[in-house]
DNA sequence: ATGCCCGTCCGTGACGGA
């Protein structure tokens, strides 16, 4: 079985870029994040004509995940359990954002995660990204109290390590590299979850996201984000892991590229 | 060449992204 994860910054505006990748790189499940569109907006006709039913949590301009599977789709969940909003400036009440959608698929139960970004350390986001962070891995050992394979993957917005980014020195006081944020994916792997390490198909490090600016792809200035923890069962069953950079040569690409596992299951 | 930001919205700039 082959799962992946892939932000795609905008399903609508990726949408020949991402029935390309299915039809090549076929996957049989695919978590997406930043869909950026409703959830009844989604284009399922066309991934449907692939082979692939699609479960989506999206509400419009922001945000958005989804699960595509070409082996079952079951025990849809939207959200997570006592999952925080985010209370905008000046707004009265926190906001709901559709940032987990969980699914079994051909018996593995897969999350697809779109992390807030925290902005920066002094900003309120930042704490809902680390109170989001503790609501994950509340859903992640809630569920792992039942049998696997499982695994929850995406876009964390986190390097889980200073080589995880092009140069530690261009991070100095900046979100993402943080200890409290690195703090919240140790205890999430403390659930019982370990990392599934990509191999890089090109350099020494798997990066996964590129920002459009400033030639970072050709420079290869990029950050290690998109991650993938399993648990003991996944893990073990894991045969090859890797980021498809691939995907991000070109115009019309998402910023970031999907990372792709494989699994004996 | 992988090449100098992109996507969205009652939208023609502002915001978010990281």
């Amino acid at each position: 079985m082959r799962i992946a994860t892939w932000n795609v910054n905008s399903v609508n505006a990726r949408l020949p870029k991402l029935l390309d990748w299915l039809s090549a790189a076929e996957p049989d499940v695919l978590c997406l994040q930043e869909l950026k569109v409703d959830a009844d907006a989604f284009p399922a006709e066309q991934v449907a004509e692939l082979g692939y039913e699609v479960a989506a949590h999206g509400n419009g301009r922001w945000n958005g995940v989804a699960v595509l599977s070409r082996v079952g789709l079951d025990d849809v969940r939207r959200g997570l359990a006592d999952e925080p909003g985010f209370q905008a400036e000046g707004a009265m009440f926190e906001a709901a954002e559709p940032r987990a959608i969980g699914a079994t698929c051909g018996g593995v139960r897969v999350w697809s995660v779109y992390v807030p970004n925290g902005r920066d350390v002094d900003h309120p986001h930042y704490e809902y990204k680390l109170r989001w962070l503790s609501a994950l891995r509340e859903t992640a050992a809630e569920e792992l109290k039942t049998a696997g394979p499982f695994a929850v993957l995406g876009d964390f917005n986190i390097a889980p390590t200073d080589a995880d980014v092009w140069d530690i020195g261009q991070f100095d006081g900046a979100t993402h590299v943080t200890e409290r944020e690195r703090a919240a994916l140790t205890e999430l792997v403390g659930t019982g979850l370990a990392e599934v390490a990509p191999r890089p198909l090109k350099y020494e490090v798997a990066f996964t996201y590129w920002d459009y600016r400033a030639l970072r792809f050709p420079k290869n200035q990029g950050m290690r984000i998109d991650l993938v923890y399993g648990d003991p069962q996944l893990t073990a069953a894991v045969s090859d892991a890797y980021v498809d950079r691939d995907a991000r040569k070109g115009k019309g690409t998402s910023d970031h590229a999907p990372v792709v596992v494989d699994l004996d299951l």
